[in-house]
DNA sequence: TATTTTTGCGTAAAATTGACACTAATGCAA
DNA sequence: TTGCATTAGTGTCAATTTTACGCAAAAATA
């Protein structure tokens, strides 16, 4: 049986990262074809045979040379006219890495790779503002009751850092003590060795999450949830 | 430029009713092809000229006869050997309805259609079983925190047909009392005038689910949260 | 050594959750 | 008609969780 289908799969992956108390998206630029000069997120046509996970994954890698921290299917785009040159339905993906982590590269194709406050993301290309804006939602609501903020930090922090990521992505205040004490109590967080000079100021602890007792916990059934007022 | 892409796009849904205290699932049967005699999730390929969303909704018609109440995205299954004929990349939805609804029927293709008990479901083609465990377990998850549970009921029911829904599809039990007090302290479910009698025992008041007291609610940033020990 | 900056910690009031048992209304059978 | 079985409807108190809030400690710098 033969099918009569003229649809083209594709990737695109909203990739965040975090710099200087800042949430961060990483673009490419295309310097030819139809979207020339036009921002856009960092995705490309699956190959036949290779899955979609695959698919992201390799695409970062040649668009923009980064290994993301952590890789989520976001969601499926599938309007008509999202790419005016043929019908493309897209699966978006939410990436998280840090951004210290990698130099980023543009290219054999010529692309530009930038990263650009998430504050200040300048026009995009095909539907990508709506795929950012729902990546972004997804991430709000996804820190309150997964602990992927960490994958946006090195290693290891000072609590200052997870503290203030969470200020940044939720775009709100929240006590630091309760914070603290909240995000310890669960057990997954655990203090070093090591001390931090900030620039000013008392040093600080150094601490990381432990992903191995994180997975111990949710295996016991444990259910976190860590939102505040 | 033309792209080298040989990959087939279809929708799946898993429908989910609700009859008599059980969760039920809509599944068809091909009488032909390949796949004889295998149970599956309805669904097809996406036409051209229509959406995804617009893809599942004819065919959840065509092939089943039935019109979700409720419909949303769940995730998009992309292994290369999904579909052993060709490389079908199938973008899968969840709807809720109220079984009672509707009368199924088999569609001119001459497929079998039927309901199932949640916890009597045959073997399935293709991956459909992980569809399947994806979207119980995603509704599980979402009745926690959105009001989605009504969607399965009729437009009004006694109070006893909501806290079954719950301790059905959660699986576990929760106190009437406290359940009642927090579900109609939202103030999203209205009190109707109608009574319901049961077979034996107490006549019960019907209620209904208020969804522009539940909009309104939203608009306010009040936030849910739906969860019982 | 005083000032600035950031870290680190505890307590008490308020709100929420969880546990728990009896009465009310109806149908049916004795 | 009475009593039995069945389901609906309701309140309180203890325990836990959340929220609000302020001050001392460690370092750098002036």
């Amino acid at each position: 049986m033969q099918i009569q289908q003229n649809i083209k799969v594709a990737v695109d992956a909203v990739v965040f990262g975090y710099n200087e108390n800042k949430l961060q998206v990483l673009l490419i630029q295309q310097k030819f074809g139809l979207e020339k000069d036009n921002w856009a997120l960092p995705g490309g046509f699956v190959k036949d045979d290779e899955t979609l996970d695959e698919a992201v994954v390799r695409e970062l890698k040649e668009e923009t040379s980064v290994k993301a921290n952590y890789l989520e299917q976001l969601y499926t785009f599938g309007k008509l006219d999202r790419d005016k040159r043929r019908r493309v339905v897209s699966i978006a993906y939410l990436a998280l890495l840090n951004t210290k982590d990698f130099t980023i590269r543009a290219d054999t194709d010529a692309k530009d790779v930038q990263w650009f406050d998430f504050d200040k993301i300048p026009a995009l290309a095909f539907d990508h503002k709506d795929i950012l804006m729902m990546a972004y939602k997804r991430l709000q609501a996804k820190i309150n009751y997964q602990p992927i903020g960490f994958e946006l930090l090195k290693n290891e922090f000072p609590f200052s850092a997870i503290e203030n990521l969470y200020q940044t992505i939720l775009n709100k205040k929240i006590d630091r003590r309760n914070f603290r004490k909240k995000l310890l109590s669960f057990g997954f967080i655990e203090e070093t060795e090591k001390i931090h000079k900030p620039s000013s100021g008392r040093p600080a602890k150094l601490f990381k999450f432990n992903q191995k007792k994180y997975n111990e916990l949710i295996k016991t059934g444990i259910h976190f949830e860590i939102k505040f007022a």
